[in-house]
DNA sequence: ACAAAATAATTCAACCAATGAACAAATAGC
DNA sequence: GCTATTTGTTCATTGGTTGAATTATTTTGT
């Protein structure tokens, strides 16, 4: 987790407050069991004192909350275990894709505390009709949001396509998107978020990061690098180093679908031969296992496979090593590049991960040469096909408790 | 930059100093001209007070001098420039390699201040006498060092192999080296620094990654975040992030070597196929140039063959020209996968860059989905092949700026 | 049942570093 | 020489942490 506050500058008085609210905060929510003021001062060298003022700036700011006393053995006052608040900001995520759309709330302890996806065929709608019927959604989650005490922060809206830095949409090819300022046309509507000063009021970003976002939130104990692989229309890699997702220059990082992965090269739409996509594609996987012409949303299409493979049927078997051998060459080149040791599959990929694990460790253990002294990890999504609402929801959950000074009304 | 101190932890009451402290003086590293203590303070935010106070603190640890006063037009008082002191402390930067052993020392300003190469093949030494004749060659420095009024707070040793987060060389081929604990074998000679609490007195790192950062220290107002590619025997990238060198999970990263890069498949060592070492590595391209069988040391076979495509030598422009084609599939694949817009060639391919470039961005154009909306700039390596060591004495300094509360004696 | 020990949390004077306003220093322009 | 202007320092004030003492609440021992 990244340093808040003055990141480009000088550490002025307020700050150091600033700087100790984030420090308990961020102790408060690592925590495996809900810590004392004591615990949570051992822990960061603070002083008890400090720590108790700390707190209650958060608990004033419905950051945090008693719990019920830990029980612990031995003498001694009982501590009043410290814990995030279930009540008080939350996120707001949003997600428009191919075949659905999606929102929902995550509140500070990380539970979902809404859910909706709407099922229909987005492509033949424009932009700003898909916008319309994604803001009711949103007003919808915002007014069960509020009938739960929750107040939304902010929000971030999933896209499958490449978005710059300013949340322009620039390509979303199977959306049939150009250029689409999804800020701009969401402005028409009712606000989504009651704004809060150094919380933008919404983030517009690639559905593989948010999903790679979603899964270190399912799993805070988890690694704190690794890399999401989710296997869609598309293949898109989100890259979480040290709990921080990994954008690039302009945000255009993880675009894994055209590694070339194959010495015998098919040639692929984007003029290369042999990429990955051709191979570990959901068309391409489809086609191998003879359920080509289906048209199945992505989600039963991956079910459908897994229900083929799980009864041993041979096609679906073939298309799927064929696709965990591409998938593991692309892998590897990650590794070697950037050394990780857990891969992550998302996605339609979760699903399949019983028969797409072994042919992908197989290529790894071949090709990365580190892999005797460092075993690479290849695990299934926690969360399903709504990993990208799910992070998109907590990734405003993180920033307000990586620099909750905003939140508290302090300038930022 | 990454904030210093305190990484993992609480902010204290002298942690705010620590940290004013590095703000002061990374600003006036990277100022283009010589400030004066009111212009930093109006680009910190902090008062002229307080960075009178602070700068008084800098200029009695011998971290800042002033210097002449800097010409203004108009009134006023005229302002004292404030500068890095070229008197202080210094970095000690050491390399190992296949046919020669470098030390050289590199002050805060970024000036080389001592540089001497010892050419020798080091194959048939053992570790512990390789590592004697660097440390004799470490002890000339530090002589060096001190007759010119420098004190050096640490070291940085390049070596062609993996290193493993304790600084255990794990593996490097080249040298016939495995798993030699470089900082032991050393430690039997006399200490090559004056250790400051908070830098560590040797660091082992890989030259791929400290030649990265030598480009970094060479042009400082270059961009923060590139991949450094430099062909040598084998092909090793350096990654540096927002300013810093990306080492991954374990050190290990930078592995770009055996990316598949070529649909025919000429089989490799590693068991894979089309490995880019096979293409772009200098044996397969001083065989494709017919020069095979030379054995000549790196960077004299670089520039030889230079001249010879200068001269339009067809081999060696059609070799060229291959390798430059396998080289931007390979760096085609780690811009889409961490969108980069700078890349380096180093080491054998700096003088080779003219003829290396055109296919490299022919293949990044091709490849590279959003090369149309940000272009990608190839470019050869500031520093010659002493990129490693001056890299590994930058380094050294780098971490005296970012973090100057240990060399000022306060507890870091 | 009661005292002693132990641990948790709060209170308060002291202290450290940044702040802001006032002031001294040094120059250019008139 | 006088004024405007900018630089750098001095000093009382302030925000926030520190450390010790104090209060609160339990377990353990008798």
């Amino acid at each position: 987790m990244t340093r808040p506050a003055a990141a480009s500058g000088a550490v002025r008085q307020g700050t150091l407050r600033e700087l100790n609210l984030a420090v308990v905060l961020g102790r408060i929510a690592a925590a495996p069991r809900p810590p004392s003021r004591a615990d949570v001062a051992a822990a960061t060298g603070l002083t008890r004192a400090t720590v108790s003022a700390v707190v209650d700036d958060l608990i004033a700011g419905r950051l945090v909350a008693e719990s019920e006393p830990a029980p612990r053995a031995g003498a001694g006052r009982p501590a009043r275990g410290l814990v995030l608040a279930g009540t008080g900001p939350a996120g707001l995520g949003l997600e428009v894709n191919v075949d659905y759309l999606a929102a929902c709330v995550v509140d500070l302890t990380g539970r979902v505390r809404h859910h909706t996806v709407r099922r229909a065929d987005l492509r033949p709608l424009s932009p700003a009709d898909a916008l319309a019927r994604l803001a009711a959604l949103a007003a919808a989650a915002r007014a069960d949001a509020q009938r739960q005490g929750l107040t939304l922060a902010g929000a971030a809206l999933a896209v499958p396509g490449l978005v710059d830095a300013a949340g322009l949409v620039r390509l979303a090819p199977n959306l049939g998107w150009r250029d689409v300022a999804v800020g701009d046309l969401l402005a028409a509507h009712p606000p989504l978020v009651d704004p809060v000063p150094g919380i933008p009021p919404l983030v517009v970003d690639n559905e593989a990061n948010l999903a790679a976002l979603g899964e270190l939130h399912a799993d805070p104990t988890g690694p704190a690098s690794f890399l999401h692989v989710s296997g869609e229309v598309g293949i898109g890699a989100g890259i979480v180093l040290d709990g921080a997702l990994f954008r690039g220059v302009r945000g255009w990082s993880g675009e894994i679908g055209h590694l070339p992965v194959d010495p015998q090269g098919r040639p692929c739409r984007c003029g290369g031969r042999g990429c990955l996509e051709r191979y570990a594609g959901q068309e391409a996987v489809l086609a191998a296992a003879g359920l080509a012409g289906a048209d199945l949303p992505a989600d039963t299409a991956a079910a459908r496979l897994a229900d083929l493979a799980a009864v041993g049927d041979p096609a679906a078997r073939a298309a799927l090593a064929e696709a965990g051998r591409a998938l593991g060459v692309a892998v590897a080149a990650v590794v070697n590049l950037l050394d990780l040791d857990t891969v992550v599959l998302g996605g339609g990929y979760a699903l399949l991960t019983p028969w797409l694990r072994p042919p992908v460790l197989a290529e790894v253990s071949r090709r990365v040469i580190t892999a005797g002294w460092s075993p690479v990890t290849v695990r299934p999504s926690a969360l399903g096909p709504e990993a990208a609402v799910v992070g998109a929801a907590g990734s405003v959950v993180r920033r307000i408790v990586a620099d909750p000074a905003g939140w508290l009304g302090r300038p930022g």
